[in-house]
DNA sequence: TTAAAAATTGCAACCGATTGCAATTTTTTT
DNA sequence: AAAAAAATTGCAATCGGTTGCAATTTTTAA
């Protein structure tokens, strides 16, 4: 189309009557170079309309700034949220990101770390898929020394950095909510216990119990993927018990299975939270529209974002090792609605 | 950390005694290049674990192999299966995604084009921030030849291609159909009129008024950014006017705004659909958990993101010209459901 | 068998910024 | 004012593919 050639390093230098190397290093001013010419070269470029080329810069100095994000799905609230603030943070700190989604499959994970490695990212963001078992598909990153985060869903390893909530508490504090409340038969909808995720909800659960002489019973763990399916078989499993063996509350990993658990069973007549409480994980935005609405931990999607791309991008400065900060915990909240307190004074 | 150095296309050639141009070509399948040598290529280079350099392919061809994505948000369920759609056929293509957001703010779509513009992308696709007015800030890109993809809520432009579906015949139906089930008074939440989905949405649902001899009634139209919030205080307005000359049926741009007027609504006593029916856009999830359900209009993110990147992957490949193929609509289709159902044998 | 055409392969310049080291200029110190 | 130290600037090689054009080899045609 147009014939309007790029601006190079070298017109900006021609102009000025000095090197190429005197503008490169007071593009990004490097200290060596005077003030003055600094900003000669910086107004000199701007009046030329100068935009400098990723590509041969990324090809000497071996930095793409760029930073790959590997996640389930992206469609859920809480990934959006996580997205917006890595973009935040990565933007500010002049990183762009790859974002790729791996669809629970660990297979998809592994193509997509193995694209990542291809594009020489300069580090990675992971939430690992729902059964991914081991992170050898991440190997060549460590064994290449490119820095990788693990939020949310982590892998507990020593080269890496995990960003997470305190997912036993917050599970014990939902858990200690419901017997509180006078729920006695609590049941817990569980994902994947190779995920800390839900295995550490399972535990703060069970830890509930104990502190509170309640035993735990095995038929009240329904492990599942927390789909939407998943939690209407939830329900289907709870009905098929018999009356006595029924849970009167029902704590999920997860706001999905929670909500539609809840809708099948109303439509059997169960009165919630009368006959049966409920509370769920994520406070998803249709933990606002179920009726009635759904007690759940709260946490920021968006703070976990910016927290992992702001230690990343720290690994990469040099600044600390991954060695130093190995872990980060950020806070979350239980947040009570009607799905879970029978007296209705709330 | 390791130092095992990377292999390049002259360690390649080296080994087989060749030189790079062969190598460079053979690993391309160039058509010149004999086929024994290129499959000798091909597995020498599995061997030796080469990996291409995008820099340095780049920086010669010109070519990034990087598509740009700017969307008004992430975070909702549409969304994040348009970038699922686009990934797949992106991927598959052998090209990656560049995602960032706008927040349905104009300044941040321009800054996100100008970054995008800065990282050379061979190509854009954009779904227009709320109240974006025009489109200078991608004139740049228009300048260079690079094409540029709108999908959802497109602009018309000469030079660009088109991602829609059919959003005045989807709401010409649900107008229709709310008609057809005996509702005379209805409302219409709108959204900003310079985006083409809503404009074209408040066009369908006049045009089915005057098809039915209703007249349109600017009392029964209601504007806004249908959010949540939007959602809340439509219904506050309907709840301001006299009982006589409240709408009978909402039908909302989409389901979000639907659902919490809805909520407010039932919060006030009126009953659903017998009081006053509702219909939405976009089948959230959320249509299928507010109860009653909502009636609204599914089309598929995944085939609109596949179909743009295909769109615009052919441009790139010099197949079609842009102004060939100016428009590409989807299909649609209505799903109804109890929100706007009187006769209860639905 | 030889000339002409087609198929393969290679030379060498090039894309544009970066960087180690040397050279030059300016500032400080003695 | 000369020597030493500090601040600036530039040379030239380098990163790893890509590509126009020429050279060489192979195949086909005459």
């Amino acid at each position: 189309m147009s014939a309007e050639k790029e601006i190079t390093i070298y017109d900006i230098a021609k102009q000025l009557n000095i090197s190429a190397t005197t503008v490169s290093r007071g593009l990004k001013d490097h200290p060596s170079i005077n003030k003055l010419t600094r900003k000669k070269i910086a107004d000199t470029a701007k009046e030329l309309g100068y935009r400098s080329n990723n590509f041969a810069s990324s090809l000497r100095s071996k930095k793409t700034h760029t930073l790959g994000v590997i996640v389930p799905r992206l469609n859920s609230y809480f990934m959006a949220s996580v997205m917006s603030g890595m973009e935040d943070t990565a933007n500010r700190e002049g990183y762009n990101l790859i974002i790729t989604q791996s669809l629970e499959k660990t297979e998809k994970e592994a193509i997509n770390a193995q694209t990542m490695f291809n594009k020489r990212v300069d580090g990675l963001l992971v939430s690992l898929a729902y059964d991914t078992e081991n992170i050898d598909h991440f190997f060549p990153f460590f064994s290449k020394g490119i820095p990788v985060v693990f939020f949310d869903r982590v892998y507990s390893h020593a080269d890496s950095t995990c960003i997470i909530i305190d997912n036993f508490q917050a599970a014990y504090d939902v858990t200690k909510h419901l017997i509180d409340g006078g729920f006695k038969r609590i049941m817990h909808l569980g994902g994947n216990m190779l995920r800390n995720v839900y295995s550490e909800r399972l535990k703060g659960y069970k830890q509930a119990l104990k502190d509170h002489k309640i035993p735990f019973n095995e038929k009240l763990l329904y492990i599942s993927i927390l789909s939407e399916a998943a939690g209407a078989e939830a329900a289907e499993y709870i009905l098929k018990l018999k009356t006595k063996e029924r849970p009167d509350a029902v704590f999920s990993s997860n706001d999905t299975a929670a909500v539609h658990c809840m809708i099948r069973l109303k439509a059997e007549g169960f009165r919630i939270p009368e006959d049966i409480g409920f509370a769920g994980f994520n406070n998803d935005p249709i933990s606002k529209i179920v009726e009635p609405n759904l007690t759940t931990v709260n946490y920021s999607g968006h703070a976990i974002g910016e927290a992992a791309v702001a230690s990343l991008i720290t690994h990469l400065a040099g600044v600390s090792s991954v060695k130093t900060t190995n872990t980060i915990i950020l806070r979350s909240n239980l947040i009570i609605r009607e799905s879970s307190v029978k007296n209705k004074s709330l």
